[in-house]
RNA sequence: GCUCAUAUAGCUCAGUAGGUAGAGCACUUCCUUGGUAAGGAAGAGGUCAGCGGUUCAAAUCCGCUUAUGAGCUCCA
């Protein structure tokens, strides 16, 4: 007789055990239809799943909060059954939900074809026509092995053999297709409504590049069409930020086949460069740092003893000269320590903060560069603090803050933290890792800020936290991190004199925020879509001339403005007014500003913003007060 | 690095079934001197990524190389 208690504290009971889908429907007959799955005690359960004892229920509909991952992984069972029936060959393998959708990773002779996934996409949609009822089973782990190897599924039964023994084994069914999956599931694939296959990818068998390579194939699933619509558009609307495209069209760099993963910058795209090292070469400074710059080609046999020739040698460019082997650098850190060298050192002198604008080159994976984003070479906002383990925390704290101010002048709010805790292989004492690990952690939670953590993924020198930005798509890149490295300053001999007089090994924190400023630069331009905030724009305003009777008072004002500090040009071309109007709107520049008899006679200008914003006419001092109160504020 | 795809004028793209290339914008010249998102005319511009093969004939078919894109792996 179990009494059922839903979300809202009404009850009700039943004479005999009941099913999810019964509840629904003793509720009513539109719940009973729109009915997916429940949550029984807070566990997610099929529709079918029999309540035999008191319970708490809530019913998932395609408006619950769980809908759309209920409805991806449906939608990803959905794909394999088509996938099967076409290509009767193909093994599954796993298929899980991601953000936005799912994939299924599938073992096949042949790579899937575009025309193969409108075949497979196809299918589906007759398939979720047909409603097809979804049913759960209950197998024995050795027998589910067992069968999925006599239907030629070894994939499938390589992962069911992973499972512990003592587990029973939850198999979905639906028509001829049967699924390994711990659910739930929608009850049939008539509430699978709104889905699209999107693209086909390699990846390998769990995972391991050693590994077979599967063939991916991803989708994105909603709850109804319209939600689908609204997604595809929002893909498309995320596809015109495109950095690479942007870059072209504000004319700010290219990249050419000569020189694969290196940025040729273009006037804009280093003017708003150097306007970024010049605020990070003042905010550093008033952050207690002192730059320095160090050499680019450095004799191999330093990277044997910092450690890099070993694990990441093959990632160096090297080079011969004289029967010396050098390479370019991959890192600062090394020939910071060296600086750090030069001259005893004391306790008296930490925390010591070398920071350079370090040019680096590392000869990433081909198959792994991406724009700017991720290029070989590339340069660091780099420093290296020197202190104690007893400093590290306050370190990290203020670094922490000075990161926020940092990304709060460019006009980001979504950071994403991530600490990432030791690893297998690593160096240093536990007692050391403990401490270093809870001491950021402790920053962390002391800012109060939301973090993930990674278990293991920390480097083999210390733990670090990661500060990551998402891209115009979605793509997560890192940007800033802080680094513990208890290793290299005793690797490469830094020493200092602590108060007892003895020589100690300091700490060294590795710590970046911008990361690298060619990636900086690509999130920042899909951050603005290419409509940058005064301070960075690389042509805060363009002066035009109605006709050419105004051509020499245009000159005279394009450059005094330019005398005065800022980014302004001229447009004097024999075009209408509407024409360069338009050009410069499109081009994103903040002020547009235009000068025809009256304003000459006058002595003033007519301001226009980038989007159409009448902002009057005013004498040019009083323009340029206006951009000085921009540039200022940053906005 | 791996899998798949792509590479045509400065840019964005056409190019049908192998028969030595086309549009729009940009560029140059001329006309136009026009007050807030495209004034008009003419012209120039391409060894179709590179190398090799098949063919009477290759932008088109095949192979290799390079780069790019998506994903996987990696990212000190």
């Amino acid at each position: 007789m179990p009494v059922i208690t839903l979300p809202d504290g009404a009850q009700r009971a039943f004479e005999h055990p009941v099913t999810v889908a019964q509840v629904a429907a003793d509720i009513g007959a539109g719940l009973a239809k729109a009915t997916l799955a429940g949550v029984v005690d807070g566990r997610e359960v099929d529709a079918s799943y029999t309540i035999d004892s008191d319970a708490q229920l809530a019913i998932i509909t395609d408006r619950s909060e769980q809908a759309l991952e209920l409805i991806r992984h449906s939608t990803a069972h959905l794909l394999a059954m088509a996938v099967k029936q076409l290509y009767p060959s193909a093994q599954v393998t796993i298929g899980p939900t991601i953000d936005d959708g799912f994939y299924y990773d599938f073992a096949f002779e042949r790579a899937f074809t575009p025309e193969d996934l409108a075949a497979i996409e196809q299918r589906m949609s007759e398939l979720a026509a047909e409603d097809i009822a979804v049913t759960r089973e209950e197998w024995q782990r050795d027998e589910a092995v067992a069968f999925f190897q006599s239907i030629g599924e070894q994939y499938k039964a390589e992962i069911i053999a992973s499972i512990p023994d003592d587990q029973t084994i939850g198999l979905y069914r639906q028509g001829d297709f049967i699924d390994l999956c711990r659910g739930p599931h929608v009850p049939s694939t008539g509430k699978l409504k709104a889905f699209k296959l999107t693209k086909v990818a390699g990846a390998y068998w769990r995972g391991d590049s050693n590994n077979a390579m599967l063939q991916r194939i991803y989708g994105t699933a909603w709850s109804n069409p319209k939600e689908l619509k609204a997604y595809l558009n929002r893909l498309a609307e995320a596809e015109k930020r495109d950095h690479r495209k942007l870059g072209k069209k504000f004319d700010l760099f290219h990249m050419q086949e000569e020189a694969p993963g290196s940025v040729f910058w273009h006037p804009n795209g280093w003017s708003i460069y150097n306007t970024i090292e010049a605020y990070m070469r003042e905010a550093q400074r008033q952050h207690g740092y002192q730059e320095i710059k160090t050499p680019q080609i450095v004799d191999f046999s330093l990277w044997q003893r910092s450690g890099h020739a070993d694990k990441f040698g093959d990632d160096m460019f090297a080079l011969h000269s004289e029967e010396r082997a050098f390479a370019i650098k991959p890192m600062n850190c090394p020939c910071h320590v060296q600086v750090f060298n030069q001259g005893l050192k004391s306790y008296r002198d930490l925390p010591l903060r070398l920071a350079e604008f370090g040019a680096c080159h590392r000869n990433e994976p081909s198959g792994s560069l991406h724009g700017i984003m991720r290029v070989r070479g590339f340069t660091q906002d780099d420093a290296h603090i020197f202190c104690t383990e007893a400093q590290i925390q306050s370190e990290v704290a203020s670094f922490i803050e000075f990161l926020h101010q940092v990304y709060r002048d460019f006009g980001f709010a979504e950071i994403i933290y991530r600490l990432s805790t030791r690893p297998e292989q690593r160096v240093g004492s536990d007692e050391s890792w403990d401490r270093a690990e809870q001491a950021l952690a402790d920053a962390l939670d002391a800012a109060k800020l939301p973090w993930q953590e990674l278990p293991g993924e920390g480097a083999f020198y210390g733990p670090k936290i990661e500060f990551s930005l998402k891209d115009c798509i979605g793509r997560v890149w890192q940007l800033g991190t802080i680094q513990v490295d208890f290793s290299m300053p005793g690797r490469l001999d830094a020493q200092y004199v602590a108060e007892d007089g003895s020589r100690q090994v300091p700490v060294m924190l590795h710590r970046a925020i911008l990361g690298s400023f060619e990636r900086f630069i690509g999130i920042l331009i899909e951050h603005y879509e290419g409509a940058f905030p005064v301070w960075l724009a690389p042509q805060q305003a363009v002066v035009m001339n109605i006709t050419d009777a105004q051509g020499e008072y245009v000159e005279e004002v394009a450059k005094s403005l330019r005398n005065k500090g800022f980014r302004v040009n001229s447009d004097l071309r024999n075009e209408k007014i509407g024409f360069k109007i338009r050009e410069h709107s499109i081009q994103r520049t903040p002020y547009l500003l235009v000068a025809g008899d009256k304003e000459r006679d006058a002595g003033t200008v007519t301001v226009r913003g980038r989007s159409g914003e009448e902002l009057g006419t005013m004498a040019v001092e009083a323009f340029a007060d206006l951009l000085r109160s921009d540039v200022a504020t940053r906005v």
